[in-house]
RNA sequence: GGAGGGGUGGCCGAGCGGUCAAUGGCAGCAGACUGUAAAUCUGCCGACGAAUGUCUACGUUGGUUCAAAUCCAACCCCCUCCA
């Protein structure tokens, strides 16, 4: 790829954000003239974010860093209908109260990475309800219908791939395209929106977008896709033990959220500093060039820089300084995840297998059993005698009782 | 509306009257080895219970049977073709 001469461009394409542009020479150009807006959609199914949408907010804190306007799209019209993607599973509901919670909750996690305001540069958040929730059917189709071919959308990578593995496709998903495209017209006639990002699997989408908008309205639009994200053995981004890796604090604590990041695989350290974190590239060079030991650094500075963009600087150091306790020490740090327990029921004494249920390292009474009876449950770092063994206030040390499900988990029980 | 195929645990996918809490794979958890990595090997992997065990689950509701994920009926949903 040649270069770029807008800083934006050139540096998520040096960081690897780069997947597809309808018009990278265009695009520059409009980019070096000044500045442009815009936006990437995000589902508000849930009252948070998880890891898997971080590319996309990454692309809009380089956007507004080097001088753009990003725009926030919460599909709070289209969560309306039900998401029908992820097949025939039961399409939730959502109140409108639900939406505009989650909405909430979203927009703390944006708060972090974007500068929010009406300045020339700063960001906004919209609601595609706005001007979905009132459109009229007949008209939306004499306006907009016309402009999209059937023949073409069958084309499209998403919908072919339903239709040759023989999977349901109903006819809302197959208007969701249309949907979006509208969206890109209407954010480009509200705002002056130009460009539409996403993951790689929205190109069909926001590829339709450009053209109704080009159609309708004669404009010149861009479209961009960053690389779907996956590690390094495959994996989607954004699992861990406990299930989904919650960007909002209130839904995974700083300890874990730190931690997912300390366990990077080493061949996505490189690529991932790239992409989460801000260092310049010649230090990312230096640090995954050290190999051997010197890659576990690379992942502490991983994670701490992530932290610091998600958590902030404190839960940051906090988290770090808690890690190097726990393993490089192996003393109680206090920081770890704990819970509260009334001091009456801990003098009476709690059955080990419920204690580690309770303190979350185990998702059930059942599972926490096999925990101790598979040997990888501790407690104040020596073994279990067995599940049923009493943890009483005499487990206390400094005030705690120390869990551990496996060398990584652990959590702190404390009296109250 | 007609004909055919199908709906099984987080996902994929066997089973097709008892030995089925249901083969196998993926994902996940733990152990060993390491570097809080990967790969590999081992164990676990519905809930509840100290436990013989009890309960809940193979689209839904009924039925046949000593016994049903497996047979029958109706219904719901999906796919393909025809109208």
């Amino acid at each position: 790829m040649t270069t770029f001469r807008s800083e934006f461009l050139r540096t998520i394409a040096e960081r690897g954000f780069l997947h597809q542009c309808t018009d990278p020479e265009g695009l520059d150009a409009r980019l070096s003239s000044g500045p442009v807006v815009a936006y990437i959609g995000f589902d508000c199914t849930a009252d948070s974010l998880h890891v898997g949408s971080l590319l996309p907010i990454m692309l809009l804190r380089h956007l507004q860093k080097s001088g753009h306007k990003p725009i926030v799209l919460m599909g709070g019209g289209t969560t309306r209908i039900g998401d029908p993607s992820g097949k025939d599973e039961a399409r939730k509901m959502l109140s409108e109260a639900d939406i505009a919670r989650n909405m909430e909750g979203i927009q703390k996690i944006f708060g972090r990475f974007l500068t929010f305001g009406d300045g020339p540069t700063d960001a906004r958040m919209v609601n595609n309800a706005d001007w979905l929730d009132g459109i009229n059917y007949i008209s939306f189709l004499r306006d907009f219908g016309r402009h999209f071919s059937v023949n073409r959308m069958l084309s499209f990578d998403s919908v072919k791939l339903r239709l040759e593995r023989e999977q349901p496709l109903s006819f809302l998903e197959f208007n969701y395209m249309i949907l979006q495209a509208y969206d890109f017209l209407e954010l480009s006639r509200r705002f002056g929106c130009a460009m539409q990002m996403g993951g790689s699997d929205q190109w069909g989408n926001i590829v339709n977008g450009v053209e109704l908008g080009r159609r309708v309205d004669s404009r010149d639009l861009f479209g961009l896709t960053a690389p779907l994200m996956t590690t390094a053995s495959g994996a989607k981004m954004g699992k861990s033990a406990q299930g989904a890796v919650w960007l909002n604090a209130d839904r995974l604590s700083d300890w874990d959220y730190w931690q997912f990041w300390r366990n990077t695989e080493d061949a996505d350290v490189g690529r991932f500093l790239k992409l989460f974190t801000e260092l310049p590239l010649a230090e990312i060079d230096r640090l995954t060039s050290l190999g051997g030991a010197g890659i576990n650094d690379a992942k502490k500075i991983l994670a701490n820089e992530a932290t610091r963009l998600a958590r902030g600087e404190e839960a940051a150091t906090q988290a770090a300084d808690t890690a190097r306790r726990t393993f490089e020490e192996g003393e109680l740090a206090d920081n770890l995840p704990s819970i509260m327990v009334p001091a009456a029921e801990l003098t009476a004494g709690i059955p080990a297998f419920a204690l580690f249920a309770r303190a979350g390292l185990a998702a059930s009474n059942g599972e926490a059993r096999r925990l101790i009876k598979g040997g990888g449950a501790k407690v104040n770092d020596g073994p279990v005698a067995g599940e049923t063994e009493l943890i009483t206030s005499a487990h206390l040390k400094d005030g705690a009782v120390k869990l551990s499900a496996g060398k990584k988990r652990h959590a702190l029980v404390k009296p109250e």
